[in-house]
This record gives C-alpha cells, sequence and structure tokens, in this order.
DNA sequence: CTGAAAGCGCTAACAT
DNA sequence: ATGTTAGCGCTTTCAG
C-alpha cells in the first residue's frame, strides 16, 4: 500500500495537522519541513487526491463530453484546453458520446456520480435534458459551439452563419450562380448556422435558391464523400459547391478525386476547418478557419474563473462569438 | 449539496448496509427495493464514486499519457481505448505530454496522486524512468508502441520494422533506386524501426545507403514540409519518398504541391497511416496502414484483464505486435 | 506552530 | 435480509 499522511506523521513524530499544512501552503518550522521532506522522499508519498477530494468536496477535475473525439474540430479543442487545464491542477476526463444523445446523457451521469467540479459540453442534445441534473449540482457548465435555452451557463460559440455567408459571397462574386452546400445534419446547431448563411448570402445577392443544390451530410468523411457525388449528378451545371466541416470537407476531396473533377476548372470548392489539409490539396483549398485554440483556450480560462474565483450562480452569463477567416487558396475559379 | 446514502437510509428508515447492497447487487426485499428506488428519485441521489474509491482503493478510472493528443494516431487509439473502458465502468483520463519527457513524468505523478488503477502510456522517455514510481504501487501499466527494458509490463506494438521494408521494397521492385526516407526523431523508438526497415530493404536489394536521401523529422505537418524540401533540393536524382508518420506524410505533400512536384511522374510518394487523407489526395497515394483500432481495443483489454482477473505480477506478460498493411494507390511510378 | 479529534460518503465485516 | 459500526486518507476546527 502507498504509503499516507499518517505514516510519515509517525516517521516524523509530528502531528496529522502539521503534515497536512506543509502540503497546503501553511508555516511549518524550518527544522520540521525537512524532516517532513525526507520521510516524503523515503516513504515515496504522493498526496491522496482521492481522499482530499472527499473531504475538500471538490475533485479538480472537469468532465468534457464531445460528440466525437475522432474528429479534428473537437480534438484540437481538448489538447488546448488539457493543457490549460492541467497547468492548473485539474484533470480532464473525457467522455466521447458518438454523436447520441443517449450516450451524451449516460456521460454526464457517469461524470456526476464522479463529482467532477465542472462540465464542459458541445452539446448533442439541443433541449440540453442531459445537462439539467448537473445543473442543480450548482457547479459550473461551460458550452461549446452551442447555446441552450433553459440552462443557464456560460457559451463560447463561433459566428457560423457569417462564416458560410463569408464563403458563399466569395463565389458569388466571382461570378457562381450555381452553388451547392454540404450541410451538416439538420438537428445539430452549427449546421443550422451554417445553413442559414448560405440562404442569407444567396438571398442578399437575388439568386434563387435551388433545393438540389443543398445537401444534408452528416459531419463524416464517408458523408462527405456520398453528398459531393450526389450533387454533382443532381446538378450538371454546378460550379461551386461549400462544404460545412472538416471531415466532409476530406470527403468531397475524396469524391472529386475519384470522379475525375478537376478543380478549379469544373467545379470550384470552398472547405471548413484544417488549414494543414487545405494546403495539402492539389491545388490548395480555399477554407474557412475556425479559432479552435482560441476556442480551446477561452473556454478552459472561463471554467478556471468559475471554479477559483467561484463565480456566482447569481451573476450574468457570457455568451462569446468568436469569428472565424477566410483562407484563400486556389480552389475558386473566377468565371468568364 | 447532494443527497448521501445517509439520505435515503433516513428517507426509507432502512440501514446503511441495505443501501451498500442494493447499489452492490445484494439481495434485498422487494418492498424495500421499491421504497430505495423511490428515495433515489426524489433525492436525485447519485453514487459518489470518490468515497467509493477512497474505500476499495479502486478509483475505476484508467490514465492515459501519450505524446500528441493532436496526432491522429493517437487519437484514434485514444478515441478506440475510450469507448471499451468506459463501457466497463472505467473513466479515462487522457494527459498529452507534448512528447516532453519531463511532461511525462509529471503526468505519471499526476495520474499516481490521483489513484488511477491503471497507466497506459505511449513513452517518450525509452529508459522508462517515468514509469518506476508507478510501478511500484503493483498496478497494472500497459504500453503502446513501445517495449521498454527493466518495466515488466504488457506492450502492444506493431511490427514496424517491416512495415518499412515491405514500403521500401515495393519502391525498389518497380526500378527506383534513389529512395528517401523522412524518418521520425532519433530518440524514438517506432522511427528507430521504421529507419531499420529502410536500410533491411536497401541492403538486401543491393542498394548502397546514400546519407543524403535520410532525413530525421519531427513526426510534425512542419517537420513533413521541410524534411521534404531538403531532401529535393539536396537530392536531384531522387525518384521516391517514403515518409513515415502521418503528420509528416500531410507536410509532404504540402511540400510536394508548394514546390509544384508532380507526383509519381517527378517523384513517388509512400506515405503512413489514414486512408482517408490518402484518398483525398490527387493522385490517391500509397501508404502504410496501422491497424488503430485493432491497437486501441487489444490495449483496452489488456488492461481489463488485469483489472478485473487481478493478474499477478508473477505472471508472464505479453508482448503482442500488430502487422500493418500497405494499401496501394497511384502514387508509386513504375520507371522503365 | 503543532497536536488531537471529528467527519467527508462509502463499504464491509459483524451482529441480529 | 437488515442494522451497527469501524475505518479508507485527508482537511479542518479547536486547543494548547
Amino acid at each position: 500500500m502507498a504509503a499516507t499522511m499518517k505514516d510519515i506523521a509517525r516517521r516524523t513524530g509530528l502531528g496529522l495537522a502539521t503534515i497536512s499544512s506543509y502540503f497546503n501552503g501553511g508555516n511549518v518550522r524550518e527544522k520540521n519541513r525537512i524532516k517532513i521532506e525526507e520521510a516524503i522522499e523515503e516513504l515515496h508519498y504522493e498526496v491522496n487526491e482521492v481522499a482530499r477530494g472527499l473531504k475538500t468536496n471538490a475533485t479538480k477535475t472537469i468532465g468534457v463530453v464531445i460528440p466525437e473525439l475522432n474528429n479534428t474540430f473537437c480534438a484540437e479543442i481538448i489538447t488546448g484546453m488539457e493543457d490549460v487545464l492541467r497547468s492548473h491542477g485539474y484533470a480532464t476526463i473525457v467522455c466521447d458520446c458518438r454523436t447520441d444523445k443517449k450516450l451524451e446523457r449516460e456521460a454526464i451521469e457517469f461524470l456526476i456520480r464522479r463529482r467532477v467540479d465542472g462540465v464542459i459540453n458541445m452539446p448533442v442534445d439541443e433541449e440540453g435534458n442531459h445537462l439539467k441534473k448537473f445543473q442543480k449540482t450548482g457547479k459550473p457548465i461551460v458550452l461549446i459551439d452551442r447555446k441552450i435555452q433553459g440552462i443557464s451557463c456560460d457559451s463560447v460559440l463561433v459566428d457560423n452563419e457569417k462564416a458560410a455567408e463569408d464563403a458563399v459571397r466569395q463565389f458569388i462574386e466571382r461570378g457562381h450562380r450555381y452553388i451547392g452546400i454540404i450541410g451538416g445534419p439538420k438537428g445539430i446547431f452549427t449546421a443550422q448556422e451554417r445553413m442559414a448563411g448560405y440562404y442569407r448570402a444567396l438571398e442578399k445577392a437575388g439568386i434563387p435558391v435551388r433545393e438540389s443544390l443543398i445537401c444534408h451530410g452528416d459531419y463524416t468523411i464517408q458523408g462527405g464523400v456520398r453528398s459531393l457525388e450526389e450533387l454533382v449528378q443532381k446538378n450538371p451545371d454546378m460550379t461551386a459547391v461549400f462544404v460545412t466541416n472538416y471531415e466532409m470537407t476530406m470527403g468531397a476531396m475524396i469524391g472529386v478525386n475519384e470522379l475525375g473533377i478537376q478543380i478549379p476548372e469544373q467545379l470550384s470548392v470552398i472547405g471548413f476547418d484544417n488549414l494543414q489539409f487545405a494546403r495539402a490539396c492539389n491545388p490548395k483549398l480555399t477554407i474557412v478557419s475556425q479559432p479552435t485554440d482560441g476556442i480551446a483556450r477561452e473556454v478552459a480560462r472561463i471554467m478556471l474563473e468559475h471554479l477559483e474565483n467561484g463565480k456566482k450562480e447569481s451573476e450574468e452569463f457570457f455568451t462569446e462569438k468568436l469569428q472565424t477567416e477566410i483562407i484563400e487558396g486556389k480552389s475558386v475559379n473566377t468565371l468568364k
């Protein structure tokens, strides 16, 4: 068994409180401090955070629930958050709910049982029912990518509608009129926003919407492949396509390759996320780039603020909206 | 404050042991079971795993320490492991050590303090010093991608040497003689093995090794870009290049694009990992594919076996070696 | 500055 | 089958 504080108390002849005080930054006589440190060394003592957590009712652990770890956007966000949280002594338990509402709810319950100090969630269930129970604990929740009515908490979002509008306008300005979109699942907030941006850009330009140019993918690579094939097949006159997340962008490129379509001569493309992938494409892809690292650090910062300063429930909750950026490649053709 | 077992004992008029027994699969009279369930419902009771962990000396938590979460190979492994571990009630704490030995050691200490039941590690420190302390707890360790002398534990590896040899032989059989390699960091085990495979393939074919064709990257995208540029510049006669991980493969493709090199006419390429990326390249990339999901599930399975069956320290430790596969694309030219 | 003692929420004997 | 009780390792009064 691992050494305990009792062991080191016995060994040094000191009382428990002194040892505890040593670990919690209290004042300990120089002579005793040395004795304690020797004992720690010899006994290979390591604080038991579990016991500490039980006593202090704070586990120094944050639960993170995301739809797919295997999605670059999510993975990048987690990397950034984990970095800052751990540097503040917080552990991160990541739960991948596979874009499944039931699993998402179970993940939250799992985290409640483990008494995490806070939850960071990129929600699948737009109703937020899964969060109600955690909300009752009074511990902080920070949402990524979506605000939820009825759950009072901070949210860090991206201006998805503007991102999509900008991308589509880019096509329009270059003379495109038959512009396809590979959107996300209808139930997903970000997907709805991006779709709204598409509509708005067309509307502002007075271009009529054609149903067959709109395709709802599922944010996966295979979905991207299928959607691209479908769009191309249904719309021989389509000159441009906007793809609304990274996985589907990769899928669309696969489709383009496998169909032998030339970019941008036969088809102009604007993708989403992952600048490096865009650079690796030939020709380089124009993409909408989200500030992933900024989101990650912002989310972690907000969470820490709640945790350390004990931000009260009564206070106002923030909704931060970060801006995206279009990184130009050579995948958009200028017509005429 | 959250409800406790005491609360539900009071509410039902039952004793603590009965409640505990209810939660741990013991026999409880039908009438009481109903009362208990009602109380749970009304009080929104959720088991406190922290307290349980303190008592049972088992946190049902596994620590995972990896070099880069932001590396697709790692992210995929984690996804798979987390899936099976959580379905068995285990939480996963992931620590990204940024390929830094000091951070790796700190991560392990962090996990020791949190009393995780086991550690899964894709080690950066080839000496394994960081694991010594955890080893003393007698709890299980499973290593990914590398075996470490002196640390007795199971390991799940990939046959890297053969993987590289196969790839290089593929070039040789198609008539290539000036074959470059973008290897990994010299200190990394998998990188050494892949490099060894390169040497072996050349040796078997009687092709002399030329130093300038060997480049040590750092397993990052930028490293891949730089390495490709360097190889091309130093070796005007190079006709093929083998890239030894995914990130550098993407980097190499970026380099190829930015230098305007035609694949496979001017340069043949074999990459590593990520079939989907290979498909998205134009032309489709030939790659060495690792069985990531297989590794993930195997690692998780081994860990669970230790945890549930209490596999003894005295027993033999396994070293499993999984095979890779070459997925052919159109990026390898046949010379004359 | 240090020691003694209570208790966080749970499990696991041991009684009944 | 159910109740009682003693800790698990720590923090935190409260005394001294």
